[in-house]
DNA sequence: TAATAGGTTATTTGTGAAAATATCCTATTA
DNA sequence: TAATAGGATATTTTCACAAATAACCTATTA
């Protein structure tokens, strides 16, 4: 067996092996690295994670819940497939959850609130002019401090629920985001100017504004991403479709 | 071993035990059977439901993603806690949701939704008028009815995601609602006649009354329960709550 | 040549038991 | 008496292997 992960390193780190695993699928998921359709065959897992069959099991069934995988009956588990339609619903529904929670947070707001959205900001920030002179390096941690930023926007919005579905649909549209990393660039100056308006509007508790511009950056990072590089069947090589 | 299930009996069950068991732990969790903040030790869930552990761990992975059981770290699973506050959080949600989607669903509406809608009504109307007459038998039937009514009511919204997490709401206000079923009889003159509102607003096709009825439906359905049954302590028995 | 039946392989599904960890009880000491 | 240390028990976590099922290939027939 591979060695545990330090008893507590930062207090926060998983302690359990499958909770390790879930977070690298997971991961694999959403950068692309596993793709869309793709065939999840237990065996080829257990040797690429190193882990046995039944947590594996686990985890699949985790992620089946949480929208990244399907399942269905008893043919195993695949990469949820990817559809511009797919994209559209993602698309509206973060619009109706994170406008809403903004909007909450702008009521609830309190200077906490304000510091997290300050400190969320200076770290995006900072980390896009790194990417705008070296690009596709940092591409990662950029996103990492981009989903910090919003989630410090609604995160006095009060709703825990709220929080927890604005987070699978961030996910979501993270995951086609990356599909189309690398066929697009991505118009990082425009998108730093909403996000500095998004940072201006909140310290300005203007919730109408902050809602209007959060929906409309949404929906602009959504209309990047045409058909190109989503479908791609996993190949079945069987000729038999089953009718 | 025990019996695997039929064959495809209704051509919809399903043929893995998991999901078997998933189902009914789910089902024991939305009626109250296990109670919130209930420990689930794997063993007692073994005998329980004459399943392995592994394939409760499986079932109980899933539920944890649907917000119906907590895991904390390395100490096991246990039925979610409850509490006003939580209740309150997903009842805003589920008016968000459901407002939204028969919004929708009157802008997509067809022949089609309007028939499912009036099929999903008489039968809900039917169930109600039995359990009128005799109050507890049929409890769960007219459950499973009000949902489907109200799933019919947004079935045309064209957002499967809408769907989804209005699906995860509604179960979490059913467990609230069964919770408080022993303590207080349900008003169900009014009740009824809310159903009744709700069909003719949707055959009206008006999408702002029927918006208006859903959210006064949700909250007078939430005003009911009080936090009289909501929280007992699993009774923990050591005397070392760790700080 | 197309289609089907049969057997073979690949994959999923489920079980029991071992290792790791937490919890609990008891006795010893200050 | 209170508190701590040590060992015993209970529980979770993980694995390796067996049964059940689906996918695949080949040969035989119309």
């Amino acid at each position: 067996m591979t060695e545990r992960s330090q008893p507590g390193e930062d207090g926060l780190s998983a302690p359990t092996l499958a909770e390790a695993t879930h977070a690298r699928l997971r991961s694999d998921i959403l950068t692309g690295a596993l793709r869309p359709g793709e065939r999840l065959k237990l065996e080829a897992l257990r040797d690429r994670y190193d882990v046995s069959v039944n947590t594996l099991r686990e985890t699949l069934s985790r992620l089946v819940s949480e929208g990244l995988v399907a399942n269905q009956g008893q043919r195993g588990f695949m990469v949820v497939a990817a559809s511009l339609a797919d994209l559209r619903d993602i698309t509206e529904m973060r619009k109706l959850l994170e406008c809403r929670a903004v909007r909450l947070s702008v009521e609830h707001a309190d200077l906490e609130w304000e510091s997290r959205v300050v400190a969320a900001y200076h770290k995006l920030s900072r980390i896009e002019e790194v990417v705008e002179q070296d690009p596709g390096h940092w591409g990662t941690q950029l996103e990492l401090y981009n989903r910090q930023f919003h989630n410090a926007l609604i995160s006095a919005c009060g709703s825990r629920w709220l929080m927890t579905f604005h987070g699978v649909m961030y996910d979501q549209s993270l995951r086609y985001r990356m599909l189309a990393f690398r066929v697009r660039d991505f118009p990082r100056e425009q998108s730093r100017a909403e996000h500095r308006a998004l940072l201006d509007a909140a310290l300005a508790r203007d919730a109408e504004r902050l809602a209007a511009i959060v929906a409309a950056h949404i929906t602009k990072g959504a209309e990047l991403y045409q058909e190109e590089n989503l479908s791609p069947r996993p190949a079945r090589r069987g000729p038999k479709p089953k009718k």
